[in-house]
DNA sequence: CAGTTTTTCGAACGTGCGGTCGAAAACTAA
DNA sequence: TTAGTTTTCGACCGCACGTTCGAAAAACTG
């Protein structure tokens, strides 16, 4: 898909456009967000805006499903070959957390907007199937990892939750918005997913 | 204080309303929740809202800074003496799941609802300040196991942002809504909290 | 340059919603 | 019953904000 100058203009604008909105939406939260005040960040008047984007509602879900396609692609492709899967899950979040901290706003953005939303909304965006292949992704590699016992032996659900909860609160949570370094990552996840050398309880009196 | 029927009526009131607004605050977003729906679903005119509150803001802080006292109230009370950092720090936590299960919509709001406000806003609640003395608490608790060894060895801060993250997982996450018993959450903090030189903490029955 | 297309935006429209007002209804006390 | 008080609400107001329109400006083309 080759294009000419004029599109390439185009698209940068409409770049530009999502950029400004997404800078907004993180400003003052999704609800106070005006498309005003998005076309004055953005540097247009707000009809303009309209000539991009149909709606307020389109620009929206259109920066949810450009992040969340955008982050899958770069995972899937993250070379996880010959690692166990307790490596592979590990440097997986490692990747996460570095994407993350490469454009905080928006991974912010893509992992709370959604909790903002109406349930039946919630359900039909396009960016939620990418989400789910994240997802999926991650629960395969539990999977194999408790299968091979380096992982904690429980429920694979609970694991996942957890991982989860861990993920979100090391590198979200907080007031202070001060980056986790990779390192702390590695620190945290390599002492709680500590594998198991022998089946828990088992020996120990 | 003691109130006679008229207060009293009027107290049941005031409670009829932040429970209305409640569930339309869980069932729209907070984006989409008016004072006329709220009116509605208390039985009440819209007009008669404003009778027992200046604003859609004092409903939403009161109920904020209510659930978040109460919280504080029942937790503070519960009984630690004598357990040890590890396990008051669990107790604790179990103790907060099974007050989420009892009212799940409320504290899906408590937890979720402050991170739909615009930043400058979430300073000033009331309500922030038992949501302080509740972080302050668990925070005292991981530095004294840290110290006794019962928890893994690593900077505090780290520590409770993925005990929060954990916890926050295993009660929240997922779309299913299931709850999560009692049980679960013994075993999976118990496993990943495991201290460092000995068997995870016996399960009772 | 004129003629055509693309891009921009000021101004206006419609409406949804928070909040108000005044008066009716319901309740109380005598 | 009446006079006073508390409670309720229909109707209205103002305005913020998403969206549209028409036409001006800018950018191309030949």
């Amino acid at each position: 898909m080759s294009l000419n100058r004029k599109e390439l203009e185009r698209e940068t604008r409409k770049k530009l456009i999502l950029a400004s909105a997404l800078k907004v939406f993180k400003d003052l939260g999704l609800e106070r967000a005006t498309m005003d005040e998005i076309a004055k960040v953005a540097g247009f008047g707000k009809a303009t805006l309209y000539y991009y984007y149909h709606s307020k509602e389109e620009i929206f879900n259109t920066i949810l499903l450009e992040g969340w396609k955008n982050m899958w692609t770069s995972l899937k492709e993250f070379d996880v070959a010959g690692k166990s899967p307790r490596k592979a899950f590990i440097s997986l979040l490692k990747r996460i957390a570095e994407l993350v901290n490469e454009d905080r706003p928006l991974f912010e953005f893509l992992f709370f907007a959604p909790k903002a939303l109406p349930a039946e909304y919630r359900e039909k965006g396009e960016w939620r199937v990418y989400q789910n292949r994240l997802y999926d992704l991650l629960t395969l590699m539990i999977e194999a990892g408790i299968k091979e016992g380096q992982f904690p032996q429980m429920d694979t659900r609970l694991v996942l939750k957890a991982m989860g909860g861990i993920f979100h609160g090391l590198v979200f949570l907080g007031d202070d918005r001060d980056t986790i370094t990779e390192a702390e990552i590695e620190e945290m996840l390599g002492t709680l997913l500590r594998k198991d050398k022998q089946a828990p309880v088992a020996h120990e009196k």
